[in-house]
DNA sequence: AGGGACTACTTTGAATACATTATTCATTCA
DNA sequence: TGAATGAATAATGTATTCAAAGTAGTCCCT
């Protein structure tokens, strides 16, 4: 991972995984996907131990790599804990954030819901399909924002949960999500009212909310249909 | 990371980095690393990975290693989530925790008492070396046995989080910890009450308390004292 | 004398090679 | 017939090699 190639091959088996392509307890070659990718084992492996750390894969000594076994409740747990450490960082910004990121934050959610009415009215379908992806940024400027009003390490720990499993990956994947611009607006009453503790319990429902949202998404990906894995237990 | 090589490499860098040998953003030479451990690069390269995940050491491409700067405000904010996540885990065990959990738990703080009250008293001179190695023990099993509650992906946050940064590690390598037994009584109060909100704020006062401690230690250990690294600010 | 560019050296990142361990499949014995 | 043992095969972990980028030191020019 020190390297581009490494990186690479993490985005890559990311992906495979979090698409369902590779299934729960699959076995992955370091050859074959050395091959498939056209590069070397190096950076295969040190790709492999990122995400074993982001607790994606499952490494075991002599055995290899194979994709870790999710179920609904870890994902539902995940997101719990997401919510927890993005509730604190909402806190701290009801606490901290200044006029100017305030009203930065009421930009980008007049933005978000001006982009998901009109989707939602059926307008511009010529460049429909770049709406899912404006979404999600405006989405992800939202919650940066409210980050950044939070100490380094706890950024660096809502970095790493983002990329630990899948999170807003999906959100908006299938169009315009009501749910979420209730939520933001809720939790961006809390913060214009220096309101902790309402900004904290509002970001936890949200991300509640958010991950039964997930579930429902990657059970209809076949995420949870467990693969072939050398730990497969026979019925 | 995959043999056991790279883990003793983790271990050992580890350890050099929270000893305070390895100081803030000094340089991690792979060669010079690899003749001292007698291993080659590749375990070392996948060592420094792990270590680069868990925000000890920063990874620049084509720049190499070097120990992360953590601040001081960096321990606390660690500290601070690890509370969070922990008083999740202690709500929840207030919540779940049937009754022979709540005796084994009762049991280790009884122990943990009995034994700090000895040291302090100034007894048992002979294996007083044993002392902060058992309070140690009997801490972790304090709080393994509150985890124990908590799902999956909970408890595997709880687990990276400890290990990401000096923890428990020197709670006790002074002796007797006067204010952590305090805490402890109360945490174990409130989860035997069944109380979950008691029980999330008594653990996190916990932690807080704890990440000071930490800091102190951690500043006569010249932890802090920024080495030459190649990001070295002149004054 | 100070600054910049060129060269030599060091270190990293990636690929390949080697050794050891797990897995598989066939054969044999109960 | 089934389980167990053993060799053959495949894949992992580690070491080594190779190429490219970075670093440092010197020399030259202004």
């Amino acid at each position: 991972m020190r390297g581009v190639l490494g990186q690479e091959v993490v985005d890559y088996v990311r992906e495979l995984i979090l698409t369902g392509t590779l299934r729960s307890g699959e076995k992955i070659d370091q050859q074959a996907l050395g091959e498939a990718l056209e590069v070397s084992r190096s950076p295969i492996r040190e790709a492999l131990v990122v995400l074993s750390r982001e607790g994606l894969v499952e490494l075991i000594p002599r055995r290899g790599a194979s994709v870790a076994r999710l179920s609904p409740e870890d994902i539902i747990d995940h997101y719990a804990l997401f919510g927890v450490v993005a509730g604190r960082a909402a806190a701290l910004a009801a606490e901290n954030l200044d006029a100017d990121g305030i009203a930065e934050l009421r930009a980008v959610h007049a933005r978000f819901l001006e982009v998901g009415e009109t989707v939602s009215e059926g307008a511009d379908p010529e460049d429909a399909s770049l709406v899912p992806a404006l979404l999600q940024q405006l989405n992800h400027d939202f919650h940066r924002i409210i980050n950044l009003s939070a100490p380094g390490r706890t950024r660096w720990l809502l970095r790493h949960l983002e990329h630990s499993v899948p999170t807003s990956y999906y959100e908006f994947a299938n169009g315009w999500n009501r749910a979420a611009v209730d939520h933001h607006a809720a939790i961006l009453a809390a913060i214009a009212d220096g309101n902790p503790e309402g900004a904290r319990g509002a970001m936890e429902s949200h991300l509640l909310a958010s991950g039964e949202a997930a579930v429902a998404e990657l059970v209809t990906r076949g995420f949870f249909e467990a693969g072939a894995g050398p730990e497969e237990e026979a019925v």
